[in-house]
DNA sequence: TGTGGGATTCGCT
DNA sequence: GCGAATCCCACAA
């Protein structure tokens, strides 16, 4: 198991290179109640300053997507739909913005905890492959608030592990984004094959 | 200072 | 399959 540190290998370059590696990376968040650490199964490629109109940074540096010019191996976390987190992990050199998004993983530690988290006051059961099945689900399962923005996934609370051998994976348009119809057609999307985690409607982007 | 839209999820049909 | 919930941010005035 090898550990990358943020301005080094495969974290100075785009999201689209990255992307194959972050898939079966084990990304570890603790907090007071405990530890909770999900295999990442399925990412989003997302690149600014006009390539990616489904960005955020597509207009340039914001106050609000700072993190993601604020150089590799670091959180960007932001709020949606009025009432959900996502996360990001940024991939570019310090002033070029290009992330990849966390949109589904498989919890191998602190089951108890994330379901817990996932579940709320209403303690309703939740299947395992669910818990973070989805941007914000695995937002709530590994705990990570709005307010970690810019955290350095290498550094305590956080804990960023990528896998030795890189798992087969493929890859496919991107959907869910106003714009998405537009005339890129990159693959924005990466996900490892047959893994029950990985969201079911964006496997199947074509049943015909 | 006001306004419009969104990198989603859940529950009901 | 469909629609509601909900609030932060960017951009226009």
């Amino acid at each position: 198991m090898t550990l990358y540190r943020p301005g080094r290998d495969v974290f100075l370059t785009s999201a689209l290179e990255v992307a194959p590696k972050l898939l079966g990376a084990v990304l570890r968040h603790e907090t007071a109640e405990g530890a909770v650490a999900v295999r990442i199964t399925e990412v989003e490629a997302y690149i600014g300053d006009g390539v990616d109109p489904g960005s955020h940074s597509f207009r340039g540096r914001t106050k609000r997507n700072a993190v993601m010019y604020g150089g590799p191996g670091h959180l960007y976390t932001y709020f949606t739909y009025g009432m959900h987190v996502c996360a990001n992990v940024v991939c570019s050199p310090e002033g070029v913005s290009s992330a990849l998004l966390l949109r589904a993983g498989e919890v191998v530690e602190g089951v108890d905890l994330a379901t817990r988290r996932r579940s709320g006051p209403s303690g309703r059961a939740i299947p395992e492959r669910d818990l973070a099945r989805g941007p914000a689900r695995l937002v709530v399962a590994t705990g990570i608030l709005l307010s970690e923005n810019g955290s350095d996934l290498f550094a305590p609370p956080f804990d960023l592990h990528l896998p030795a051998v890189q798992p087969p994976y493929e890859t496919g348009p991107r959907t869910g984004v106003s714009g998405a119809g537009g005339s890129l057609t990159f693959p924005w999307r990466f996900w490892i094959p047959g893994d029950p985690t990985v969201s079911p409607y964006k496997r199947h982007p074509k049943s015909h």
